[in-house]
RNA sequence: GCCGAGGUGGCGGAAUAGGUAGACGCGACGGACUUAAAAUCCGUUGAACCUCAAGUUCAUGCGGGUUCGAGCCCCGCCCUCGGCACCA
C-alpha cells in the first residue's frame, strides 16, 4: 500500500518552501526572454470569492506554463484599494477606511497564497498607500502640464446615494449608478476632466493589439465615430449678433427635406432666439428637461416632446425659412447640440413631426416608390427627389455632391463626431487620491509642486452619515498656502476616480520600491508592454480604454516609448450563481476556502479550469469537483504504485512499447497547444485520458522501465502548472531534484505522434456500415479492394450498383450506389 | 430596435480545411471489497424498435437548401446571454 494523498499536508509545506527559497522572485538580469503576464488586480472588498479564483487560477497556470517554456516571467499581484465601499464601512461601522482596507488585504493575501500561485510578493502594489498615490498625483500633474487635465463646469451624472459624480462609463442600464443602482440625476458642477477625446481617433486604431473582437467592438461602439458635415443655417434678426446655427449631420443628401430645426434645450442660443410670446413656455420646458433623471430622458419608449421657440432659420440651399424648436431628444454634448429635422428620412424626426404636425417632405425615393405618403421614415439609400439640381442622383452620390457644394459655397464643412466624452475624474469622496491642486484668490488654480507630493489624506477626517465629502469639512486639509504667492489658499477637496489608479499600476509592478519616480525607467524598458493581460470583459470601456489613453498620453510626453499597454488580452467569462453575478451585496458569494480545506487548492484550481471553456464562464455548480479530486488521487496512486512496481528491462510486448511513447507525445502536443490557446478544459481531459492509459500500462507491466519513467515524468511536468503542489511532491518522491517548477516543459517529437494503424470507416450512401483497421498509409485502390471484399459490405451492396467511390485518406471510404 | 456570442445526452461539456456525433468528467444503474457504511476499483449508460443476440431507425433549437456526406456551409425563423440604445 502507498501513502494516502493528503493535500492539506503537502500544500502548506510546499508553499512555505517555495516562499522561503524565493523560487518565484523575478529578476531582470535573467538571460531568458521576458514574458509579462498579468491578471486584473482585485478590489479590496475583503474576501476573494470563487469568481476571483476563476480569473486568477487559470492565469497563474498559464504564467507557469510560459515559465516552464523558458521565459523570464513576471506575474505580479496587487490591490485596487481606493473606493467607496471602504468609506461606507467607515460611515456605517465607524472603522477607518485605511484600517478596513488593510485588514481586507491581509485576508486576501492569505487566500491568494493558499492558491499556490507564482506571484512575486516583493512586487506587490497597493494603490491606497502614499508611496503609490504620490505617483498617481504626479501623473495628474503631468497630464495637467500637457493640457490634458482641465476643469470645467458641466451637467454631470450625480448619484444622490453615493453623493458623488460618476463618469459616463459608470452610469449603467439607462441611468443607474453602476455601484449602488440609484437613479442618476444631472447636476451642474465644476469638475476635473481628462481630455481622452483628443485620442479618440488613435484609440480606434487597434492594429497593434491582439484582443478579442468583442472587446475591440465594444470600444469602437463606445468611441462612436461618425463622419459627416457641419451645416450652417442662417439667422437674420437685428437684435442678435449670431448669424448662423450649425448642425451636424451624416446625411447631407437629405437637406432638402429639412422642415424644421431642433436645438438641445440647454443650447446657448435658445434664450436669445426665443420670441416674447413663446418665452414662458420655453423656459418651463427647459426647467422640466433639467429636472428629469437620466432614465426618463433616455427612455426611447417615451413620446417625443418639444416646443417651438418662435424663431426661424434659413436653409441656405433652397432659401427656405425653417421653424426652430427645442426638444430633449437632442443632446447638447454631441455634435453641435443642434440637428436639422428631416422627418421623411430619420425615425426620430419622423416621430417628432407626426406629434407636432410638421410637414414631411420626401427627398430620397425608395425603389419602386409610387408617390404615396410614407408610413414611417425611409432611412435607406435611394434616388434623390425634390432636391433642386441634385434630383435624380443616387443618394450616396448626392451625399458627396452636396457636401462638396456646401464646402465650396462656405455653407458647411466636413467633420467627424465622436460619441466618446472626456473622462470625468473628480469624485466628491474621501477614499481616493487627492487631486493635487490649490485654489488661491490671487493666483487662481495652482498645481501642488512635485516636491510637495504626496498630498496626504488626513487621517482625522470625519465621516458624516450624510455621505458628504469628509475632506470638504476638514480644515487641516483644506487650509494651506499658495505655492506661488504664499497667501492663504484652499486645497481641492475632490479625489480622483479609482480608474486613475488602475491606469498605471502595471508600470509600478516593475519597480514598486522606486522612490525617484513612478517606476525605474530601466526596469520599465525591460518589462513593458504587458505581453498577456487577462480579466473580465466588464472593463472593456472603462479600465481598458482608460489605460490605453493613459499610455498614449505618457508616450506623447516622452515618459514611455510604447503605444499600447496590453499586447494580448484574454477575457475569461463570468461565474454566476442562479444566473446572477456573484457579489457581496447580492449575498450570493461562494468562497473557495472551504473547498481548499476539504479537497486542496490543486483540486479547486483544476476544477475551475475543467468546467468549460475559460471565456465562457457559467453557473457555479460544485457537483463535479469530486471528479477532479478523484483524478488527482488516481495520479497520486498511479505514480507511487509505479515506484513499487518492477518493470522489465526489455519488454516482451512490442505493441505496448510502441504505443506508450506515441500516447505520451500526443498528449504533450495536445496539452501544449491547448495551453497556448487557453483551452484548459480540453487540456485536462487529455491529461485524464493519459492517466487512464497509464493505469492500464501499470497493471500490465508490459513496457520497459525507461519508457515508464519517461511517460510518468511527462505526466508530472504537464500537470505542474495546474496542480503545482501535487506535482512537486510526486516529483520529489520519484527521486527528482527540487523543484519541478524550475524544470522545462516537455517537447514532443512529431514522428512519434503518428499512428501506424487507423480505423477506416466504410460508408454506403453516407451511412456508416462497417469499420476496418488498416495501415495508415493505405491507398485508395487498396482500400477500395479491401472494402469490397468484406462480407458486411457485400450484403449491403446486394442488388445495388456502386456508381462512385469517395476516399478520404486516413478517414473513410464512401460507396455511392444507384 | 441594432451589434456580437451561443443553443449538442439527466448535467458540465468534446468534436470544425465538411468525413465514426457525444471525448473527458459528474450523475444514475449493476458488480467487487466490507459485519455495515464511506472511500476505492470494475462494468453499463443518447432515444426508440427488438425476448436475447445480431441489427435497424431516429437524434446536435425549428423549417428549408447545397453536398457522396452537414453539429460545422447557405437562406428564413425561434430562444438564451453580453454590449449599445433618441449619438443626428
Amino acid at each position: 500500500m502507498v501513502v494516502k494523498y493528503n493535500p492539506q499536508q503537502i500544500e502548506p509545506k510546499w508553499q512555505q518552501r517555495w516562499a522561503q527559497d524565493q523560487i518565484y522572485a523575478t529578476r531582470e538580469d535573467n538571460p531568458r526572454p521576458k514574458w509579462y503576464e498579468m491578471t486584473m488586480f482585485p478590489y479590496t472588498s475583503g474576501n476573494l470569492h470563487i469568481g476571483h479564483w476563476y480569473a486568477m487560477a487559470p492565469s497563474d497556470v498559464h504564467a507557469r506554463f510560459k515559465r516552464m517554456q523558458g521565459y523570464n516571467v513576471l506575474h505580479p499581484m496587487g490591490f485596487d484599494a481606493f473606493g467607496l465601499p471602504a468609506e461606507n464601512a467607515a460611515i456605517s461601522h465607524g472603522i477607518h477606511p485605511f484600517i478596513w482596507t488593510m485588514q481586507n488585504i491581509e485576508n486576501m493575501r492569505r487566500q491568494l497564497k493558499s492558491m499556490g500561485t507564482i506571484y512575486d510578493w516583493n512586487r506587490e502594489v497597493t494603490t491606497c498607500l502614499p508611496e503609490y498615490y504620490k505617483w498617481t498625483q504626479w501623473f495628474f500633474l503631468k497630464l495637467h502640464e500637457a493640457g490634458l487635465a482641465y476643469r470645467a463646469k458641466s451637467a454631470v451624472n450625480w448619484c444622490p446615494r453615493c453623493q458623488t459624480v460618476l463618469a459616463n462609463e459608470q452610469v449603467v442600464e439607462g441611468g443607474f449608478c453602476e455601484r449602488c443602482g440609484t437613479p442618476v440625476i444631472r447636476k451642474d458642477l465644476e469638475q476635473w476632466f481628462f481630455r481622452i477625446t483628443s485620442y479618440a481617433e488613435e484609440l480606434l486604431d487597434m492594429s497593434k493589439i491582439d484582443w478579442p473582437e468583442r472587446v475591440k467592438m465594444m470600444q469602437r461602439n463606445w468611441i462612436g465615430k461618425s463622419e459627416g458635415i457641419e451645416i450652417s443655417f442662417g439667422i437674420d434678426y437685428q437684435n442678435i449678433a449670431e448669424k448662423e446655427i450649425r448642425v451636424f449631420t451624416t446625411r447631407p443628401d437629405t437637406i432638402f427635406g429639412a422642415t424644421f430645426l431642433v436645438l438641445a434645450p440647454e443650447h446657448p442660443l435658445v434664450l436669445s432666439l426665443t420670441t416674447p410670446e413663446h418665452r414662458e413656455e420655453v423656459e418651463e420646458y427647459i426647467l422640466r428637461a433639467r429636472r428629469q433623471t437620466e432614465i426618463e430622458r433616455l427612455s426611447t419608449e417615451r413620446e417625443k416632446s418639444g416646443v417651438f421657440i418662435g424663431a426661424y432659420v434659413q436653409n441656405k440651399l433652397n432659401g427656405e425659412r425653417v421653424p426652430l424648436w427645442i426638444a430633449d431628444y437632442v443632446l447638447l454634448t454631441y455634435g453641435t447640440g443642434a440637428v436639422m429635422g428631416v422627418p421623411a428620412h430619420d425615425e426620430r424626426d419622423f416621430d417628432f413631426a407626426k406629434r407636432f404636425g410638421l410637414p414631411i417632405r420626401l427627398v430620397i425615393a425608395p425603389p419602386g416608390w409610387s408617390g404615396d405618403e410614407l408610413s414611417q421614415a425611409y432611412v435607406e439609400p435611394g434616388i434623390m427627389a425634390n432636391s433642386g439640381q441634385f434630383d435624380g442622383l443616387p443618394s450616396n452620390v448626392g451625399k458627396e455632391a452636396i457636401a462638396d457644394f456646401m464646402e465650396n459655397q462656405g455653407y458647411g464643412k466636413r467633420t467627424t463626431s465622436y460619441r466618446l466624452r472626456d473622462w470625468l475624474i473628480s469624485r466628491q469622496r474621501y477614499w481616493g487620491a487627492p487631486i493635487p491642486m490649490i485654489y488661491c484668490d490671487h493666483c487662481g488654480i495652482v498645481p501642488v509642486p512635485e516636491c510637495d507630493l504626496p498630498v496626504f489624506l488626513p487621517p482625522d477626517a470625519e465621516f458624516k452619515p450624510s455621505g458628504e465629502s469628509p475632506l470638504k469639512y476638514c480644515p487641516s486639509f483644506v487650509n494651506t498656502t499658495c505655492p506661488r504667492c504664499e497667501a492663504k489658499a484652499q486645497r481641492e477637496t475632490d479625489t480622483m476616480d479609482t480608474f486613475m489608479c488602475s491606469s498605471w499600476y502595471f508600470l509600478r509592478y516593475t519597480s514598486p520600491g522606486y522612490h525617484q519616480g513612478p517606476f525605474d525607467p530601466e526596469k520599465l524598458k525591460y518589462w513593458l508592454p504587458v505581453d498577456q493581460y487577462t480579466g473580465g470583459a466588464e472593463h472593456a470601456v472603462m479600465h481598458l480604454l482608460y489605460s490605453r489613453f493613459f499610455i498614449k498620453a505618457l508616450r506623447d510626453m516622452g515618459i514611455v516609448d510604447f503605444d499600447e499597454p496590453f499586447i494580448r488580452l484574454f477575457n475569461q467569462g463570468t461565474i454566476v450563481v442562479q444566473r446572477q453575478k456573484m457579489s457581496k451585496s447580492r449575498g450570493n458569494v461562494i468562497t473557495p476556502d472551504e473547498y481548499v480545506a476539504d479537497l486542496g487548492a490543486d483540486a479547486v484550481r483544476a476544477y475551475l479550469m475543467f468546467i468549460g471553456p475559460w471565456d465562457q464562464g457559467g453557473e457555479w455548480d460544485d457537483s463535479g469537483i469530486i471528479g477532479i479530486s478523484r483524478w488527482l488521487n488516481r495520479v497520486w496512486n498511479l505514480v507511487l504504485r509505479g515506484q513499487e512496481t518492477t518493470f522489465p528491462e526489455h519488454s516482451a510486448d512490442p505493441g505496448a512499447t510502441k504505443e506508450l511513447p506515441r500516447f505520451t507525445h500526443k498528449t504533450i502536443k495536445k496539452t501544449t497547444s491547448d495551453m497556448e490557446r487557453f483551452r484548459f478544459n480540453t487540456q485536462l481531459s487529455a491529461l485524464m485520458e493519459f492517466t487512464n492509459y497509464l493505469t492500464k500500462v501499470l497493471e500490465a507491466r508490459a513496457v520497459d522501465q525507461s519508457y515508464w519513467h519517461e511517460a510518468r515524468d511527462c505526466l508530472l511536468l504537464l500537470l505542474a502548472p495546474t496542480a503545482p503542489h501535487l506535482a512537486e511532491e510526486l516529483w520529489i518522491r520519484t527521486g527528482h531534484p527540487y523543484s519541478i517548477h524550475q524544470s522545462s516543459w516537455p517537447e514532443w517529437d512529431e514522428e512519434l505522434t503518428l499512428e501506424e494503424q487507423i480505423t477506416l470507416v466504410v460508408q454506403i450512401d453516407g451511412k456508416v456500415r462497417d469499420k476496418v483497421v488498416v495501415p495508415a498509409s493505405i491507398t485508395e485502390a487498396e482500400a477500395q479492394q479491401l472494402v469490397l471484399s468484406r462480407d458486411r459490405v457485400k450484403s449491403f451492396l446486394k442488388d445495388k450498383e456502386v456508381t462512385k467511390t469517395i476516399f478520404a485518406p486516413k478517414k473513410l471510404v464512401n460507396l455511392v450506389t444507384k
